[in-house]
RNA sequence: CGGGAUGUAGCUCAGGUGGUAGAGUACACGCCUGGGGGGCGUGUGGUCGCAGGUUCAAGUCCUGUCAUCCCGACCA
């Protein structure tokens, strides 16, 4: 293991492709644009998993299961989805292989192309609702609100481990109402539950909002998103959800007949968070130290490390700890007493710094005679030592108190990059210090194009609620009724 | 797909005008150690990305090829 990280203030970037290897998240892979995510990383993914999981059914969701490969026919019935995704598909052709006639190895079996070529799910709404047209005839079928936890391939051409890789995990929820009105609140109600899972779980603030026409999911009629802000003051979009319209229900011709007796097409959602989250919950917490994890989705929440010379010290020490990890564990704390010999005690310090765990414990001989135990926090890296006496408690207090100043900080950093901005040149002084801008906006596709190129900042959303103010474009001077945000982002 | 760089030990890298493959770190073993990545010693570990070519001789020179990284265009 390397000894050192790249620090955040040298090179951001390396920092973080430091981070991700050397904490044990991922690794790159044999493969082009694959990842590897290894049990650390794993772990985290699995506790976001969990509650998010939790989240879905509490609002009425059941998972399923569809195919990997989506016939390519699909794709092309909804225009403006084929349009977005086409450019990165993975395109299976044939089936089979054979031995290389020429030498050693393995060829296609020219002999068995594929009739109808296979595409790697890039996203399931086709075969989806290829679906769905077969399980809705009544609106007594509605609404079906499904979930599935799945694996997909969208071929990118430069990756970044968990930020963009060729394949991801993620979930996609897919659901089918009989009215519009249920299907914008089910697309506005999963965004809620995005930024809430966001903000309790991950610590990480967000701007919950709407994109603009140009960034919206290919294939929607509204995309809300919830955007986060790195350290580096660059924006992540962490989370979005799709009001689909009828688009899909008339591409696949997905009826039902209503009360009223009349045939209709259903009003459809889809939404997503992906493996990103990983590369977010990095960049929203941790130092040049390493990882910073919210207790909450930590898979080690309190490490203890014996300080020790000799095995009869090690005893000593163990016969102590041994019933606080049993305490410790009664109140749901997730604990680990790393008891190696292998290790030094100054080796394993850093070692869970680098890899986040929230609380360190160390004791010593020291601490058995005064009855204490010697307590650091990874987020302040502080340290100070504790009385054994109520120790359980303070440690539950301090976990839930690690996971509000990490959500504080990242809130107060939130806050305080959104400015304000109403003349060009502000504009793009603004935009290269980083954080959100707040400014007017004419509302065409070719401004905002045009502002992109110019400064490499996107509409980020437009925020919900947003209040109504009239103003004049920062690039056009045409009337705006309304603020957006802008920044530049991953 | 354009522009740039790099492929040598698990990792980071050194190897002038060709001549028996090196260091640090990691790993294994031993002793000393132990409250912030310990010290000393002894070892293990390489088809020099791959394929050709030049040469008595190629890590080194030539051609091709593959891969990775960085910068652009595309994207969650």
């Amino acid at each position: 293991m390397a000894k050192h990280l790249t620090s955040r203030d040298k090179d951001y970037s390396q920092w973080y492709n430091d981070l991700v290897v050397q904490a044990g998240l991922a690794d790159s892979s044999a493969v082009r644009g694959c990842m590897v995510i290894k049990p650390h990383g794993y772990a985290i993914w699995e506790a976001m998993q969990a509650d998010l999981d939790r989240r879905f059914k509490e609002t009425g969701h059941e998972n399923a299961y569809f195919p990997l490969f989506i016939p390519k026919s699909y794709f092309s019935k909804e225009a403006a989805h084929v349009e977005g995704f086409a450019k990165e598909c993975a395109v299976v052709t044939h089936y089979r292989l054979k031995n290389d006639p020429n030498g050693k190895g393995v060829i296609v079996d020219e002999s068995a192309k594929l009739e109808e070529e296979l595409i790697v799910r890039p996203t399931s709404e086709t075969i989806i609702w290829d679906t769905y047209k077969n399980w809705i005839q009544s609106y007594r079928d509605l609404p079906i609100l499904i979930n599935q936890w799945a694996n997909v391939v969208r071929w990118e051409m430069r990756t970044r481990l968990f930020l963009r890789t060729t394949e991801f995990l993620w979930q996609e929820g897919h659901t089918a109402h009989a009215t519009e009105q249920e299907a914008i609140a089910e697309a506005e109600q999963m965004l809620h539950v995005y930024g809430d899972f966001a903000e309790d779980m991950m610590a990480m603030p967000v701007l919950r909002g709407i994109k603009s026409p140009n960034e919206r999911f290919a294939g929607a009629i509204e995309t809300y998103c919830i955007e986060a802000l790195m350290q580096d003051g660059k924006a992540l979009q962490a989370g979005t959800s799709h009001f689909l319209g009828q688009n899909f229900a008339k591409a696949f011709d997905v009826t039902f007949q209503d009360k009223d007796g009349k045939v209709k097409h259903v009003w459809a959602t889809s939404w997503g968070v992906s493996t990103r989250l990983m590369g977010a919950l990095v960049m929203s917490h941790s130092d040049d130290q390493g990882l910073v994890i919210p207790p909450k989705l930590a898979p080690t929440q309190i490490v203890i490390i014996p300080i020790y010379r000799g095995p009869e010290q090690l005893e000593a020490i163990s016969l102590v700890v041994e019933p606080l990890l049993a305490e410790l564990r009664a109140a749901g704390i997730r604990v680990k007493f790393d008891n190696r010999d292998t290790y030094k005690p100054g080796w394993k310090f850093n070692e869970y710094e680098l890899k986040g765990v929230p609380i360190r414990i160390a004791v010593g001989p020291r601490d058995l005679e005064n009855k204490q135990v010697e307590i650091a926090r990874r987020d302040t890296l502080t340290k100070e030592t504790m009385p054994m006496e109520g120790l359980i408690d303070r440690m539950v207090e301090m976990l839930s108190e690690i996971q509000k100043d990490l959500f504080d900080a990242a809130k107060r950093r939130l806050d305080d990059s959104i400015v304000k901005v109403d003349s060009w040149p502000e504009f793009e002084v603004a935009i290269k210090a980083g954080g959100f801008i707040s400014a007017h906006w004419d509302g065409t596709a070719e401004t905002e194009e045009l502002i992109k190129r110019k400064t490499k900042a996107t509409i980020r959303c437009i925020p919900l609620n947003n209040p109504q103010e009239n103003g004049s474009c920062i690039l056009t001077g045409e009337p705006s009724p309304e603020r957006v945000l802008f920044a530049i982002a991953y």
